[in-house]
DNA sequence: TTTATTATTTTTGTATACATTTTTTATTAT
DNA sequence: ATAATAAAAAATGTATACAAAAATAATAAA
């Protein structure tokens, strides 16, 4: 259903909406936020569109009452912090993960290999999530998905472009992880990562 | 002065007094935070007492309408971001802190030895501060300066028993930066929050 | 007495109005 | 024409009112 969802409050519908116009562009960075226009665009008052504005500003996606337009610095950043953080949930990983949990990240890898674009990136998505969930650690784990909606931002300009070699790399950490080698699934996520950033900067570089 | 601060909006200042109370114990764990009782209380309206608890509540001083009530694992999972942050901060620092921070550093240590309880908090809390600074890294700081509140709160019963070697782990530490070992530097770190970390779970164990 | 069910009250969510601040535009002096 | 200032407009901050939801108390049935 397309139409606006009434079960839920106002407030959080908007906050769904703005951000997803911020995140497939059709808000680009550098545009102007101004609390009654997008009130009265999307038929609420301002009072809950107040508040979904603050949270997008917790989340960096709202800066100075602007989208943000990250730099090539925030990229930089952000993936310096996933490196710390999921090198250490790929330790954690190769200690705890559960079977089930082991399997599913190896469906990831498959659909990696064989599914649509679509899928690939849904896939890549849950691979990195079902590590970070790994550590255990609830700061962790939100901290991570507050930083997605920046990273999605940028990825955007990247994704199209498939990089090269990214699944083997998965399925590595992957093989690591099913070893118990938490050494080398911490070392192979960080590799990982940075190979990822290397890409997007050089993409936009 | 002690009268609310005119100059500096009633959301900023509700936000202010509601931490502090929080902080200090007047308002302790599990306290309901009913937003027309505070709002009455503090003499403003509830809208911008309501943005305040929302900015409490993204700090994780309040949680479901209540004032939160850190457990051994909230203490756990902050300090391991911590040890993965200020760890890789620390070896940042070895490289690039200025000679103007380390001099900082060092006094920081002096007042550590000989100050009073009070100079001695604000000078650890600065050690720290200078050093996660040095990571040139916003998304860090910004992650690390949210958690403190919450570390702060629960340092709150630790913090009358001064832990025996704080003093002389920060000033390892220090030296370590001061000779650019940037590995030792990190290691020493890690190791002096843990021993914070095991300081504290044995308290209050 | 305990458990359901229904009133009642409290609390939160949202809309609206107005006050304050910020930004923009217009005007004047250099 | 440029910079400084004043006037106007726009946007945000705050208060208040009411509606919706949640929590609590009161009542009835098992």
């Amino acid at each position: 259903m397309l139409e606006t969802d009434r079960s839920r409050s106002a407030t959080h519908q908007s906050y769904a909406v703005l951000r997803d116009r911020i995140l497939n562009g059709e808000l680009p960075g550098g545009t102007k936020i101004v609390e009654e226009k997008i009130a009265s665009e999307l038929g609420f008052s301002r009072t809950p569109i107040r508040e979904s504005i603050r949270k997008l500003e917790y989340e960096g996606l709202i800066v100075n009452k602007r989208v943000v337009k990250p730099t090539e610095k925030d990229l930089r950043n952000n993936f310096q912090m996933r490196i710390l953080l999921e090198g250490y949930a790929a330790q954690c990983a190769a200690s705890f993960l559960p079977e089930k949990d082991l399997q599913a990240l190896y469906e990831c890898v498959e659909i990696g290999r064989k599914g649509t674009t679509e899928e690939i990136m849904d896939a890549n998505e849950r691979f990195h999530e079902i590590i970070v969930r790994a550590s255990n650690n609830s700061v962790m784990i939100d901290t991570i998905d507050r930083m997605q909606s920046l990273i999605y931002l940028f990825r955007k300009t990247v994704v199209l472009n498939q990089r090269p070699h990214l699944i083997d790399e998965h399925e590595q950490i992957y093989e690591a992880i099913k070893a118990r080698d938490g050494e080398k699934a911490a070392d192979l996520m960080k590799r990982h990562l940075q190979a990822d950033l290397d890409f997007c900067l050089h993409i936009i570089g």
